[in-house]
DNA sequence: GCTCTGCTTAGAGGA
């Protein structure tokens, strides 16, 4: 049996997970079918139990080897799950929002596809004034302050905010009509505020009718309810154990006065505007709406509710298992129960957040007692249950404690993290946390700047609390950008950081193949007047895309040859010439050329830059003349960095520049470009300056991934050059093409970018260019005199090395550090070095010891350690490392893979091969010869290559690496390692 | 066999 999820830990308690072994359905004594299920917790799946799924649940489409989460009672060993009680959640690790759930009722293909693209899901006007209207809600709501006066005002600044603005230049919209409607809904603020908030006397509120399923009294009572405070706004809320999760608009403290009763609550308030219609969506609203039963009801529904936990309509066989009753009703039970009597304040804030987790997520622990007593469990005698639980928790803590480990040996996870310093707020939704170990050193980890994280607390109940991504990480710091402000947590409190799971983006590249192949009849729907010109501006814009899409169809699919202009006094203005010629001075032969063949292209060119060849000079150069010349150009890269270092250059000619996507590292020359730069410094707050900006001439930046912006929806340009093409996969590829007349690929098929040559990279590039080249590659300048490595203390270093082994008996060393000598292989063959197999990744601690060893002899001996590169091939073995180099005193070296390299450089570069094995095991990694070539081609000044010869010679790139340091007679050559010098390590 | 980059996210409303 092929298990769904083989990864999973299965496990008894509150977050249980089964695996299912066995279904059958069966008729019961009613005659009703059944589904019984033989499932398993234990891991040795030795110990089974049974599940039977009764009326609805039947149709639950549970098969062998799925992993399902299971709530209600399975004490006698089968679990009964019946409409009554109990729940059965299929792939609880998946966890699907509340939106999803409720879309997938009307259109099961529909919420799947609109999950996995987001473009399936065009955004419409409806959604815009919607998502303003909240956030004017919220702000109000947060600042206690709903008058006509105060909602006009905050209503005004979010309008004119960037983003919002940024949507409306998307559709194409009239911003005083947004701005009209916006404020049409603004008296229903004031007066629900006016009916839930501020009231002297409870007598004043709103009646509503509430059931209190936790005073057990009866569920028609009419009770008041006053909003005393907010809580927080969009607080997150994740539930393994129901697999859902979801933002609330407000959490709101309330307070609910029936008779001479006062109980005060935490609950989530959610908020709904828009008109009225039949969906089921609706209908859940009218049902709230009922039961306030406010008399007074504008016609529009309300516009803000509570969504309360006893909310729960049924409605019945229009989804198996779990319908939106069940997803109300488990919201429902989630804020169940939690009832405060005293008010609380402001500076509890922090307890109550944390007491509001705890209720998102343990909910049935809350509920034991009544689970218990409803089951007709019989209770053992007090103090041996009190024992039993004991154990239980500690078990399950220990239990916790033994997975935290486990993650952190993955890597993928740092824990018993305690915040440092205070949070910085960078802007809403952005702030900047200092995290460290309460004891020690960080652990080895796969965390870089830059990737995605989850943030939690180490206590359960603090799951997921906030998301953000990694700004900076060392051996005793972890700085990371959150977008949420933990600075209300106690500062004892321990917090952990996991890697977020990759999000495959699907989307971009499939949503580019099917626009290429998108029919060319565009259609013109029925509209109405108000709609007309927006939507008839849409199609247009629509149509000439379809026409994008033929031509690129004809181009890519079918291979039509592209077309030139024959001259080139038809493309070139006359005014523009005289620039154009001095730009072209500057440039050789076949560059000048290339820019002539772009000039008069009709539909696309191709220029073939390999290393060294001034492949960024020329797109520079390339982007001049066409900004001369008065083309539009969108300018993208495979990378933020890669399209940053052509703006770096281009930096200090007057050409304009529009840099979209976000970038952690912005140099500061390039800062001015940026988008977020430009609308500040402008001032941008209106769609008319907006709609100024990006129809100006200026240059567009950005990614590949980036086409999704606003800007996109309604420009086209003259030219779009895609830098790096080589690198990024075609289908991503493709998208900055359908936005341009002609395009321009840049690349290097066999390789990677350009680096900084002089007389010793020239060497190391001989064996690149015998490698990959077969002698095309020519050294580019010979400018750069600065021959050797500079090690300033090398004197000592020899000392020192004298003092261990003779140093000059031993050529190796001599090797190594003699800085006339380029390129060297250490070659570990007789030392032994052999490799360990793990489930990480292959590793070498030998080779990593050596390497390690050599660095601290380089940083001795003078050199900066930021010159200072390790490359392995292998991950494990980055982490064996730098492990080392954390223990060893040394400083921070970049330690990265090959593919991390692509396009950098550094003066010494250490590799480490890592193979070596007697059993002939060979990796698909080492296979490839470009990954060779850019490991041998990263270093300007020192090539240290470390690995055993007879294991590395079975990859026919290696082979011929071999060969080539052999014959070639200006650079060293093989150097053995003797074991008696391992002594050193 | 073990490597990389790009994406903020759910929900914003309608049907």
């Amino acid at each position: 049996m092929e298990a769904s999820f083989p990864k999973t830990i299965l496990s008894h308690g509150m977050d249980n997970r089964y695996l299912v072994l066995a279904v059958s359905t069966v008729l019961n004594e009613e005659g009703n079918s059944e589904k019984h299920l033989i499932i398993t917790a234990s891991q040795s799946l030795e110990y089974e139990e049974q599940c039977i799924l009764r009326n609805d649940w039947c149709t639950t489409p549970v098969e062998p080897g799925d992993i399902i989460h299971l709530e209600g009672d399975g004490t006698s060993g089968t679990w009964i799950i019946d409409e009554d009680f109990g729940y059965l959640i299929l792939y609880p690790d998946i966890l699907i929002s509340g939106t999803s759930i409720a879309s997938s009722i009307r259109c099961m293909r529909r919420a799947v596809l609109s999950e996995t693209f987001r473009s399936s899901d065009p955004a419409t006007h409806q959604m815009l004034i919607g998502t303003i209207l909240h956030e004017v809600f919220q702000k109000a709501i947060s600042n206690n302050s709903f008058t006509p006066e105060k909602l006009q005002e905050l209503a005004c600044q979010i309008f004119q905010e960037i983003r919002h603005l940024k949507e409306m230049y998307r559709l194409n919209l009239n911003p005083d009509e947004v701005k009209q409607e916006v404020e049409e809904y603004l008296p229903s603020f004031a007066k629900w505020a006016g009916d839930f908030m501020h009231k002297s006397t409870s007598a004043d509120f709103s009646q509503m009718q509430l059931s209190l399923s936790s005073d057990g009294s009866n569920n028609n009572s009419t009770c008041n309810i006053e909003v005393i405070n907010s809580l927080d706004i969009e607080e997150s809320i994740w539930s393994p154990r129901f697999g859902l999760k979801g933002k609330i608009d407000v959490t709101v403290g309330v307070k609910i006065h029936r008779g001479s009763k006062t109980k005060y609550k935490i609950m989530p308030l959610e908020l709904k505007t828009g008109k009225v219609s039949n969906s089921i969506e609706h209908r859940s609203q009218g049902e709230t709406k009922k039961k306030f039963k406010d008399p007074s009801a504008p016609q529009r529904p309300p516009s803000a509710f509570l969504f309360c936990s006893e909310y729960h309509p049924k409605i019945k066989g229009e989804h198996p298992g779990l319908s939106i009753g069940d997803v109300a009703k488990t919201l429902g039970e989630i804020w169940n129960d939690t009832a405060a009597d005293d008010k609380q304040t402001h500076e509890k804030k922090a307890a109550e957040l944390k007491e509001n987790t705890k209720r998102i997520l343990l909910p049935m622990e809350l509920k034991e007692n009544q689970m218990q007593q409803k089951t007709g469990v019989v209770k053992a005698d007090k103090s041996k249950k009190r024992k039993r639980r004991k154990r239980m928790r500690r078990k399950r803590k220990m239990k916790r404690k033994k997975m935290m480990m486990y993650m952190e040996e993955s890597g993928n996870c740092i824990g018993n993290l305690i915040r440092t310093e205070h949070v910085k707020r960078v802007c809403d939704g952005q702030y900047l946390h200092n995290f460290q170990r309460k004891k020690g050193a960080m652990p080895v980890t796969n965390l870089m700047a830059g990737d995605r994280i989850i943030l939690s607390g180490e206590e359960r109940t603090l799951f997921a609390l906030s998301r953000g991504y990694v700004k900076e990480i060392n051996m005793t710091t972890v700085t990371c950008l959150l977008d949420r402000n933990l600075s209300v947590f106690a500062e004892s409190t321990l917090f952990r950081i996991d890697q977020e799971e990759k999000n495959c983006d699907i989307d971009t590249p499939l949503g580019n193949l099917s626009k290429l192949m998108e029919n060319t009849n565009a259609r013109f729907v029925t509209m109405n007047k108000s709609e007309f010109l927006p939507t008839f501006l849409r199609n247009i814009t629509k149509s000439m895309d379809l026409l994008f899409s033929k031509k690129l169809r004809d181009l890519i699919i079918d291979f039509r040859e592209p077309q030139f202009i024959p001259y080139l006094s038809s493309v070139l203005p006359h005014d523009a010439k005289d620039t154009v010629a001095s730009i072209l001075k500057g440039l050789n032969k076949p560059q000048r050329q290339a820019m002539k063949k772009v000039l008069l292209s009709k539909d696309y060119t191709l220029i073939v830059g390999m290393p060294g060849t001034g492949k960024t000079t020329t797109i520079c150069t390339l982007v001049r003349i066409l900004y001369a010349c008065g083309f539009s150009v969108l300018l993208t890269s495979y990378t933020h960095s890669a399209v940053d270092n052509i703006l770096l250059k281009l930096a200090k000619f007057q050409i304009g520049f529009l840099r979209l996507g976000q970038t952690q590292k912005v140099h500061p020359d390039i800062q001015k470009f940026t988008e977020e730069e430009i609308c500040r410094s402008k001032s941008i707050k209106s769609l008319a300056l907006l709609e100024e900006l990006y129809s100006s001439q200026l240059i567009v930046a950005t990614t590949c991934m980036g086409i999704s912006h606003p800007v996109f929806s309604r420009r086209t340009f003259d030219f779009c050059i895609v830098d790096e093409a080589s690198q990024i996969s075609q289908p991503v590829c493709l998208g900055p093409l359908f936005f341009a007349q002609r395009f321009v690929l840049v690349g290097d098929h066999q390789q990677l970018p350009p680096l900084v040559l002089n007389r010793e990279a020239s060497k190391i590039m001989s064996l690149s260019n015998k490698l990959t080249y077969e002698g095309k590659l020519e050294c580019g300048s010979e400018k750069v005199a600065n021959a050797v490595i500079n090690l300033p203390n090398f004197k000592d270093v020899k000392l020192e090395l004298e003092f261990y082994a003779d140093y000059s008996d031993n050529p190796w060393l001599i090797g190594v550090f003699e800085p006339n000598n380029p390129v060297c292989f250490l070659n570990t063959e007789k030392v032994p070095a052999p490799e360990q197999v793990e489930k990480g990744g292959v590793s070498n601690v030998t080779e990593a010891k050596l390497i390690v060893f050599l660095t601290s002899m380089f940083i001795k001996a003078g050199c900066n350690p930021s010159d200072i590169g390790i490359i392995a091939p292998y991950r494990q073995q980055l982490k064996v490392i730098n492990n080392l180099l954390v223990h060893s005193f040394v400083g921070m070296v970049e330690v990265n893979t090959v593919d991390k390299y692509q396009g950098r450089d550094k003066r010494i570069i250490l590799v480490s091969f890592v193979r070596s094995n007697k059993d002939g095991t060979l990796g698909e990694l080492l296979k490839d010869w470009r990954r060779l070539n850019v490991a041998i081609t990263r270093a300007k000044h020192k090539l240290i290559l470390l690995g055993c010869v007879p294991s590395l010679k079975r990859y026919p790139p290696l082979e011929k690496l071999f060969c080539h340091l052999n014959s070639e007679k200006l650079i060293s050559f093989l150097l053995c390692i003797w074991s008696h010098l391992i002594v050193l390590l």
